[in-house]
DNA sequence: AAAATAGTTGACTGAACGGTTAACTTGAGG
DNA sequence: CCTCAAGTTAACCGTTCAGTCAACTATTTT
């Protein structure tokens, strides 16, 4: 019934990635519009605000990545290979983007999170979620080399809020510090804060 | 000559704890100045712009700060016991504030460092030279105690940038959570990224 | 081909934005 | 006590903001 469009797919993905380029509070409905071919009476038609775009956005782009995800932490990997992996994919990630862009994007769900967290429930919400769900992945790695015993016993789900934490606060400095070396060798550190035992902790 | 004024240092404090409480973005120079009681015209005579006066914030924010992290770090503390102190009163700090304003507000430098990183390269600037700044106290600590030995030999500086940058992770999902609570027992975890054996590792 | 449905258009609104201006007031130094 | 620099005032500017709306078009169902 009625005509068809891709005009709702269009906002979504556009409206990621500007956030992500800047901010939330740096981009407007009309810039969002103009990127995607969109006129502003079509946005309205299918967001009621843009704080309810940013959550669509958000929770779509997180169906688009989980596939991803779900490889690097793929049950044939051996569960600390696979956080080694997870690191060195972060980097990679944003040294693509970073190129892309021209600058260091950092972590697009923390970003908008951290902006608007005491402004907007909604989206701080998501944020929080989405998070949670990377995080997740994280804690089912270490609970699985605790139990293979390639990882001492502990609490997998704080273990993996830790890790989780570093790996957040180093995206943060690498996009601060507009520089994605940051973001070389984490792996070891994660290492640390769950306990594994050091085998090539270079520095750090 | 010609009258004296505390309009600008109003407008200093004002703005950081306004920019604080919410983001760089969500406070307007209206606003600041009807908190501050000074007209905008008085704004514009201290100030260039909205950025300029975010730096200027930040800059007397940190020296205000300073005696504060001189006394936690003061060198009549064991260095390690420095440290502990440090994660101790970041969260003393986050759960005060969080009282005040019914909301966990992070660590203000990263929040606007990471929100305008991407839009305005000065503000950017300023919050990568104070979170370096807030790096080289903990940088010193390490040093001083792998020379007294109660740390093995290592990197001192890129040990201090990976606790360092857990600890601003922490502080970003404690907002993005809004729970202060996230912010308990940062110490054991910096312990065993920069290497000291694990006296009381509860869970991470 | 009529009717119902789905989507589009772009001009419009009023408030809020960052920033400007010229006239004015104040107070310390000579 | 006068001068003049330092600071204040509030109206004003053009722009941009998120959001609205009534008219319109294209597609499918009947």
């Amino acid at each position: 019934m009625g005509r068809t469009s891709d005009a709702k797919e269009k906002l979504l993905e556009v409206a990621f990635h500007l956030i992500w380029d800047s901010s939330y509070g740096g981009v407007s409905v009309d810039q969002i519009c103009e990127r995607a071919g969109v006129n502003k009476g079509s946005f309205y038609y299918y967001f009621g605000s843009k704080a309810d775009l940013a959550v669509a956005a958000y929770d779509e782009h997180w169906k688009q990545r989980q596939p991803e995800l779900d490889r690097l932490f793929s049950a044939q990997i051996p569960p600390l290979e696979r956080l080694t992996r997870w690191c060195e994919s972060a980097y990679e990630r944003q040294k693509e983007k970073a190129n892309k862009f021209g600058h260091v994007c950092g972590c697009p769900y923390a970003s908008i999170g951290v902006e608007v967290a005491t402004q907007d429930d909604k989206i701080r919400a998501k944020a929080e979620e989405l998070i949670a769900r990377g995080t997740k992945y994280v804690e089912t790695a270490i609970a699985e080399a605790q139990r293979e015993g390639s990882l001492p016993a502990g609490d997998a789900k704080q273990m993996a809020q830790q890790a989780y934490s570093f790996v957040l606060g180093a995206l943060l400095r690498a996009k601060i510090q507009n520089d994605v070396e940051v973001l070389r060798d984490l792996a070891p550190t994660v290492m640390a804060i769950i306990g594994a035992k050091s085998e090539t902790r270079v520095a750090a």
